[in-house]
DNA sequence: AGTGATCTTTGATATATATCAAACCGCGCG
DNA sequence: CGCGCGGTTTGATATATATCAAAGATCACT
């Protein structure tokens, strides 16, 4: 798979948190900043390693996993293309909690913590994007904490499904592309894979999906969303 | 149950977040501020209505809760005096996800949405100290889901016990005092109220703690750890 | 096209946890 | 003192989900 080699600015200004920003501060960040590349199934950093700094997804998709090396744990979060990892760690000066590894070949973008925290200081609205962003992560990562604790696996499902629809527009009609191997979808949904698949097979014969290796027709999108809820 | 009149600035001045702050900055930040009660029981906020501020424990607790109304739902946060609630929902300006009540009668304080807004554009030391806030709470979220995911209820068990026997400090000797009662603790680590009883009396028959009512005796602290890691 | 490596499905079984129902306890209150 | 009530425990049972094992499918690469 060729990629293309973005320019660092451009490659930056692509993200959502950065995306907002001056064009001095963009130019004072990229001077700690270094273009990283990773192969499909390496380790970006490990859990228990101290945060160096924050990593920007160019391209690529990476998984965060708790608690062992290897992306073997449980998936927690899937960043790609504009996403941000590493910036609780950064902040708050604690090692890692998670693993994140690359699930594609990947490239990104490292910013040092040192130049991280010499542009907060400088720039307030470097401030503000950064509060932004910590903001959503927070929101998210409690919606998602909620969804697992209070959900059956089949809404569980039936949510993810629905999210990917929503996320993917109505460009593709009905058709839901998954973004990665079922195994770690499952893992992400904390569910075996094993279960993952049976609950799609359970959907499918309930008439609400079709499912073709990993392209997924919804057939019944109200019924999904109704279990989703 | 007494509750002392703390004057508003002292009050601000207590908490994690607002302690670091200059006179000036929390002399702005009054402005916008009003002291509220809320009696054990009720409800300070609700899933789905919309962020008016953040919500700053003087004294009290509050738990918050996905999905109910009535702090039926799951618990996933237990915030007592010096925390603070609503921050995410109200710097990303969504609607509330987490329904906070009152587990015992609580004096809070409730500072506005716009002077929220207003102070961080204002004041670089307050931005820096949302950041540090946040990150702290999008860092122990995350845990907390890692350890829901990852562990059965034993091991949540004995890390509640630990975590509680840490923050009460060496001070009681080996005593906890449970800090609520034993069915919201039981929501908090995502069981019911019966698993978590005959959890709690699996490890004392296995010599680890002796339950008195609220009060836990920790008799194998090293065999506690061991559980809960 | 072949061939290994990875990903996926399926089946049988084990386990953790929830649910339902009822008894029990401590405690404020009349 | 006894009464009622929220909180807690206990027991029996149901259910969701994990685990183990093996067969099948898919796909990159030769």
């Amino acid at each position: 798979m060729a990629l293309v080699d973005v320019p660092l600015a451009s490659a930056l200004a692509c993200s959502q948190m950065f995306g907002v920003l001056s064009e001095s501060t963009l130019a004072r960040l990229m001077t700690g900043t270094t273009k990283t590349f990773f192969k499909r199934g390496s380790i970006v950093f490990g859990r228990g390693a101290p945060a160096t700094g924050v990593h920007v997804v160019v391209s690529g998709q990476l998984t965060l996993c708790i608690n062992v090396a290897q992306g073997g744990g449980h998936v927690i979060e899937i960043v790609g293309p504009g996403g941000c990892v590493g910036e609780a760690e950064t902040l708050t000066e604690r090692p890692h909690m998670v693993t994140a590894s690359a699930v594609t070949d990947s490239q990104l973008l490292h910013i040092a913590r040192s130049t991280i925290l010499a542009e907060l200081d400088r720039d307030p609205l470097f401030a503000r994007s950064m509060i932004r962003d910590l903001s959503t992560q927070l929101y998210r990562r409690t919606s998602d904490f909620g969804n697992v604790m209070l959900h059956k696996a089949t809404a569980r499902v039936a949510r993810f499904i629905i999210d990917q629809l929503d996320a993917q527009g109505a460009k593709t009609g009905c058709h839901v592309q998954l973004p990665m191997p079922k195994g770690l979808i499952a893992s992400r949904l904390n569910m075996t894979q094993e279960h993952f698949s049976r609950t799609l097979r359970e959907l499918s014969t309930q008439g609400r999906i079709a499912v073709k290796g990993g392209l997924i027709d919804v057939t019944d999108e109200a019924g999904l969303r109704l279990l989703a809820a």
